[in-house]
RNA sequence: GGUCAGGUAGCUCAGUUGGUACGAGCGUCCGCCUGAAAAGCGGAAGGUCGGCGGUUCGACCCCGCCCCUGACCA
């Protein structure tokens, strides 16, 4: 795990390889199909002959969900050889791995809901909360209005109260945690250095194409780092430079938050991404949990 | 050489008829995150208001000179 663009992928082939492993995709946007040059999925050579899951299942119209996302991959796990998970989502990864269980969904009541929030805004909404479930109301922010209506579906759906806040790292998968670690200046450019590749390699005509399937009609993987810029150029709200500009700016900042959200993980072992025996150290710590 | 506009937070810019900078967006740093998580939400730190001198009880706001930037004139 790690920020994005700190060398995740190449590493888990490397990893893979050596305990004759197979690659689990815990990235949520490279679940979906088609959706390759924005979201840096390995091509079929530089996966190196490694088996690779979970990546390309999703059709861009389908609503990316962790829940459906852990049904998914613990099937795939148990079937692998040595599954080897990475990704940059922090919640799927502990939904992988980590003894979650999201409680169900009702599309109905979402609906109602979210019209409800579109129109009278949070505060009702929130107020609403802090009636039925206090603590949850109190863990959760009254501007957030996406929480709050999860929230508030769950304990509708399910008649229970909703747990506001993640609970304690307890695996379900005994796994060792490698974080790849780069400086925030570094990161930066390389961060600026990938996109350039990605406009490079094509990624307007990607989403041109992805548009035609309805990339824009779907709700999450037209929101995705660039592909969302490139939508707002293509409808001529932006012109590329500002798309390109906005797509790396973006990004820079999901990497803080992927940063935040992996720091707080204990069990996550970090290791500098440019260490010329990176692979060795990372063998050396799963050997080590191995043995012990 | 001259005229005009402008020099306020890292950046772009608000603002004060002279009374402790009311700032904003972006950036930076930090935090939260249970079915959209490449999403969503929050907090904090940053300013001797271009320099020097003057007027004033008091100036970032007035006056003078200087420096810098831009446009225009020659």
């Amino acid at each position: 795990m790690g920020p994005t663009a700190a060398g995740k992928s190449d590493l888990a082939v490397d990893i893979a390889l050596r305990l004759g492993g197979e690659c689990v995709n815990a990235d949520s946007m490279q679940l979906y199909r088609g959706m390759d040059i924005g979201t840096a999925k390995l091509t079929p050579a530089e996966q190196r002959g490694v088996p690779h899951h979970l990546l390309d299942v999703w059709d861009v119209t389908v609503t990316a969900s962790v829940a459906e996302y852990q049904r998914l991959a613990r099937p795939v796990m148990d079937a692998a050889s040595v599954p080897v998970l990475v990704g940059g989502s922090g919640l799927y990864v502990r939904a992988a791995i980590d003894d979650l269980e999201f409680p169900g969904t009702d599309p109905e009541i979402r609906a109602r809901l979210e019209a409800e929030l579109d129109e009278r805004g949070t505060a009702p909404l929130y107020e609403r909360l802090r009636e039925l479930d206090p603590p949850a109301a109190a863990a959760i922010l009254p501007s957030n209005g996406r929480r709050i209506v999860r929230a508030l579906e769950v304990i509708e759906h399910s008649g229970r109260p909703f747990s506001a806040t993640m609970p304690s790292y307890d695996a379900v998968y005994p796994s060792v945690q490698i974080g790849l670690e780069v400086p925030r200046p570094e990161l930066d450019r390389r961060i600026e250095v990938r996109v350039e590749r990605m406009w490079a390699a094509g990624l307007v005509e990607e989403v041109r194409r992805l548009l035609g399937q309805g990339l824009a009609e779907g709700r999450t993987a037209g929101r995705a780092l660039g592909y969302a810029q490139v939508i707002r150029f293509l409808r001529g709200e932006w012109t590329e430079e500002q798309a390109f500009a906005e797509t790396v700016r973006a990004t820079r900042r999901f990497a803080r938050r992927q940063e935040s959200w992996f720091r707080r993980d204990p069990r996550v072992c970090w290791l500098p991404h440019d260490a010329p025996d990176l692979l060795e150290r990372s063998l050396v710590r799963i050997a080590g949990a191995g043995s012990a």
